[in-house]
DNA sequence: AATGAATGAGTTTTCATTCAT
DNA sequence: GATGAATGAAAACTCATTCAT
């Protein structure tokens, strides 16, 4: 019965090369982790999710979970990164096609720069949005969940009054609500914010005046733009 | 012996209100969260680090180890909420001592919109920096362990590779190197990026031109400002 | 009422006489192990069906939960032999009222025999009816909860079957169901086996036949009446 | 080494089949939960009987503590209905070696209903007392521990006064002591009123009358008869 | 005498992980 | 190589019991 006369049947759980088996291990238990978060994840599910047994994907895995983890982490930043080089390789390449450069030019030459950095952003959040599985295994521990629920609502109330905050100073078309427009800016501001607290942690300073100068110094300009 | 002349050492197990056991017992739960992380802590991780027993989590903590985490958050979110909302309240308060405003001049008076916008984020920075735990349990599920680490370690990478790309266009004060001033530039850069990610992913706009364009929007101008 | 200057508000809790306080707290105790089973009933619960604090409940049951079971049971089970023990002294009391006893008359008269036991079962069924919780106690672990339930659908299955074997059997008035009136019987005759089974069980004979016959000797010539 | 020639020595841990795996914790179970009851029985005690690990009572044993009791229960009382199913089906079949059966003769002739009422208690006490672990879980919590004495020892007392009336009654050959001869008839008694108790619980009449007398019909012409 | 507060000890249940086939 | 079966270890949660007031 091993020697199955019947190949479609046999194929079913056919044999496959190492490197694919891995991918397909990898890609359920991205799935699964950023579903559930790592520890409501359980092997099982992540054995299920690529139809395979458990100890395959011990064997594919890594050998322990949090191996599998690690990789997966690794994985989906190595896939984030890629937008970012590309932007830093399209120096001369993708931002070319817009004209004729001249060599002469220098490599900061306003209106290129700008263009490279929002093309990056571009491929970044297109990344982003295109693999919201991956993003969460980086960036969130579990999607779903009333703690995850709790979490995200916590920070929504402080994008929201931020939100407030910034509404009641930003010049918007007439008719529209002025939260509505100041959200994504809020966002994004609240966002910078964990971002330098981050590195503050990691090593930068962690005196509020420096923190909010080097903040201040990012967005006060573009701020000050949206208001009237 | 009730009317122990050491107060102190009589009252090694003494009993407590209910209000001061509880935060005895939030304030135990928000270190050890913040340092495993929800799963890799237990009740008796946090009953320790509060020195009272297990029972007494469950009596003031909610009754389960979610319901215990879910007032750590809101704790925790309620105390990174004030400085914000002071820098609210302070349009006609704080800023007054500026200068004399004169009622006639609108609320959104240049400076004074600045000076209040850098006052919140020196406070909410102040508060971060002051409140790591309670920012970890908001912001990041642990802040050590292996797991964190390697996540730590990603996002390290991405910001790495962004001050990178930053560094060749900023400019510098001679003899500094220029990574290093645009690692904050960059890791703010890529926290905005989160931010908005993030209101994408709760049903802002998925389209990779809109984010792009708000998070340029928002930083170009300033970074505009950082170059030559 | 202890010299109470303020009788009214001072009886709201007033305190009892210990007799008092152990028969409140033992028929709490009854009723909760009667409803939810001694393991499944905490402390607390007799506490409040009490109507007292928990220590009360200690000081005044016995000083265990074992204990206070144990109070309970040998309450109940006193309670239970009141009938039988009037039946037994009602031999020359309660059926004698009628008139004097001749001593040549032989204790075991006939009609007198029946009518004592008829009236002891009587007095035991209306004391078992009336005490249906500490019957509870006695016989049944508890009342209620999903146990209780399977442990007496099992049972019922076994009556049911045997009162569908003695239907065929009795005669049974024109137009009734022979099932409905064969069940009461099928439950005692089952319950006779039970109580032997207890006998064999605690030192009796366990040799089957001799069960069998004890136990026909016992019914069969009430059941051979009951047949056609 | 996989060629072990002492098979049995190298089975110590040994892949059983589902059934055989299912069947060894249940009667493991049973025997746990007969000796110490339903709660005092830990599921360790059950795994340390059966000689598997936690996990496998889990597995096999229907995923929770009270599923396996359940399970329990459901197959005691199944063993205990063959018996009893039997004596159904005996009418005929088992009956019949007395001697020659006329078909004319009707199916409840007098020695025959008799016989086979004799026979199917017969076999349902064999049952029992070969089965005493089953039966203990289906009629009783425990059969063991200090609780479950203090109820046997209640129970007993009852049983004991019964009998102690009944002596009074029977006609005992000379020499013998009457109160021994009267107690299994008591404990059959007392049985059958419990007995009624429970179908009266159950939605029966519980008018102390009704019960009584359904009792005296069923016990007292035997109990007549046992008198001189 | 009476109680609210506190705890030690134990139990069910779940998994990551590994053999034997 | 692949798997079903099996387990060791741990963690949430409860409760009988006892102080300190």
């Amino acid at each position: 019965m091993t020697t199955d006369p019947a190949p479609a049947a046999a194929q079913r759980r056919r044999r496959l090369s190492p490197e694919q088996r891995e991918r397909q291990v990898l890609d359920a238990a991205v799935r699964v982790f950023s579903r559930s978060g790592f520890h409501d994840a359980s092997m099982d599910d992540v054995a299920e999710q690529a139809g395979v047994s458990k100890p395959m994907v011990y064997t594919h895995g890594g050998g322990s979970k949090e191996e599998l983890l690690r990789r997966c982490i690794r994985r989906e930043a190595d896939r984030l990164l890629v937008p970012v080089s590309q932007a830093a390789g399209s120096r001369t390449a993708a931002s070319l096609p817009t004209g004729a450069r001249t060599p002469a030019a220098p490599a900061d030459t306003g209106p290129d720069a700008e263009h490279r950095l929002r093309h990056g952003l571009r491929a970044f959040f297109a990344t982003l949005t295109s693999h919201r599985d991956g993003w969460s295994v980086l960036y969130r521990q579990a999607r779903a969940g009333s703690i995850a629920d709790e979490v995200h609502d916590a920070r929504s109330r402080i994008v929201e009054r931020v939100a407030g905050l910034l509404a009641d100073e930003l010049a918007v078309p007439a008719g529209a609500d002025p939260v509505v427009i100041a959200t994504p800016v809020a966002a994004a501001l609240v966002g910078a914010a964990e971002g330098l607290a981050d590195w503050s942690a990691a090593g930068g300073s962690d005196d509020p005046d420096v923190l909010a100068g080097l903040l201040m110094t990012l967005v006060w300009p573009g701020l000050d733009r949206l208001r009237g």
